[in-house]
DNA sequence: ACCTGAACACCGTTCAAGT
DNA sequence: ACCTGAACACCGTTCAAGT
């Protein structure tokens, strides 16, 4: 009945010594890296505080639960962009925002549907719309009408990368297998433009399909430009 | 000690009489009523059986667990877009496919990111693929070219449609307190471009930007179509 | 053929207690 | 200021037992 004397399997109370204190970016880091091993499923407060050697509560003081921790995956990948130096080419500098956009996906891409898929109101991630808008200004294309050209952009953008992100290896252009399962699977549809189209359908290269549908965007947002402004 | 009586207060094994046969289709309705009623975080197992006073492993006589769950909400969504007739005019017909999906997304706006998210691979949902197909073959475009720009136009609608759906009331052109607040913010990131057009940033009319983005997509359709076929 | 009891190994989160 | 124990009200899923 005393009070607990020293054999306490954990500790309680602040840490010790110089127990690498847990801190935010900690926090999001490790939450990346369990998202990077076993996928976006995978992530629970008990999962992460476990890779931290932690308790999953302690995780409540740094970040606004779950949600909170997911929101600040996405912003920290968001934030984390590197986008290029302008050119003064506005077709050229759109791509490379494009490009440095998927090129951060597709480093994380069981993290990417975070990006894509959350709303995200931070102001964290909003270095590249700056730079989107930049393009579209210096291009002389007035203030309305570079924020619905952008949104048009970055539509074409997150639902491609989205179908790139989510296509999984039954999809890509390398899983020959897995594409004449899918080719078989669409001509046993019975559409008829579906049928004749399976082969195509089945095939899906990644990288040209990208750059194919941020082109496009690009094309019609440069020739609005050009009716507008100069 | 001797075996239960009449006393006990659930049943077990098969139903009695005609206690409503549960199906795949009853479940899948009561999932999507939930999620109506109280959002997508609100599915379980659980509340799902609990709305058709059923015991939650009894689902899995009809659903491949909580993913297959969902997987059935999407494809019956995607399955009960009423595609309009097609007039002949490829611009018309593109668009009415275009809001025809959004009709129904709309009509289930929490249940919207189901399908727009979701990797499915069923060939429940394809008819709207089939359907836009049919429109660029019947223009005149070889069947590969309308691959890609089926691509084009599906990234196009869903992109806009996953930030529509989830911008939320914060972000709707009704709530004209929450868009201050949201420019407030903006303009509070020091941003030069983005404290420029904060005003338009924080505005989003919805049915616009739909069809800005749709149009779009389409105009730069049409014109590689007359381009190629003629 | 279809349902449930018992059971398992998990969840997110609060709040008071510790240092 | 920051951590944890105890606790609560949940999860998805299996498998054998029932009818």
């Amino acid at each position: 009945m005393t009070s607990a004397s020293a054999a306490g399997p954990t500790r309680r109370g602040r840490p010790p010594k110089g127990s690498t204190q847990l801190s935010r970016d900690a926090i999001v880091t490790a939450t990346l890296q369990v998202i990077d091993a076993d996928g976006i499923s995978a992530v629970s407060m008990r999962t992460v505080a476990r890779a931290l050697g932690v308790d999953a509560k302690s995780l409540y003081n740094h970040v606004d639960g779950k949600d909170g921790l997911l929101d600040a995956v996405a912003e920290n990948l968001l934030g984390s962009i590197a986008i290029p130096r302008a050119t003064g080419d506005a077709a050229t500098d759109l791509r490379g925002i494009a490009d440095a956009f998927r090129a951060r996906a597709l480093a994380h891409p069981e993290a990417a549907s975070l990006v894509l898929t959350r709303q995200l109101t931070s102001i964290a991630g909003l270095a590249p719309v700056e730079a989107l808008l930049a393009v579209l200004r210096d291009a002389g294309c007035p203030v309305d009408e570079s924020v619905r050209l952008l949104r048009v952009l970055v539509a074409a953008i997150i639902g491609t990368l989205l179908r790139e992100v989510h296509a999984g290896p039954t999809f890509g252009a390398t899983d020959a297998e897995g594409r004449s399962t899918r080719r078989d699977a669409l001509e046993r549809t019975e559409l008829p433009h579906i049928v004749e189209a399976a082969a195509e359908l089945a095939h899906y290269d990644r990288d040209a399909e990208f750059r194919f549908a941020v082109d496009a965007a690009i094309e019609i947002t440069l020739h609005r430009v050009a009716h507008l402004g100069g």
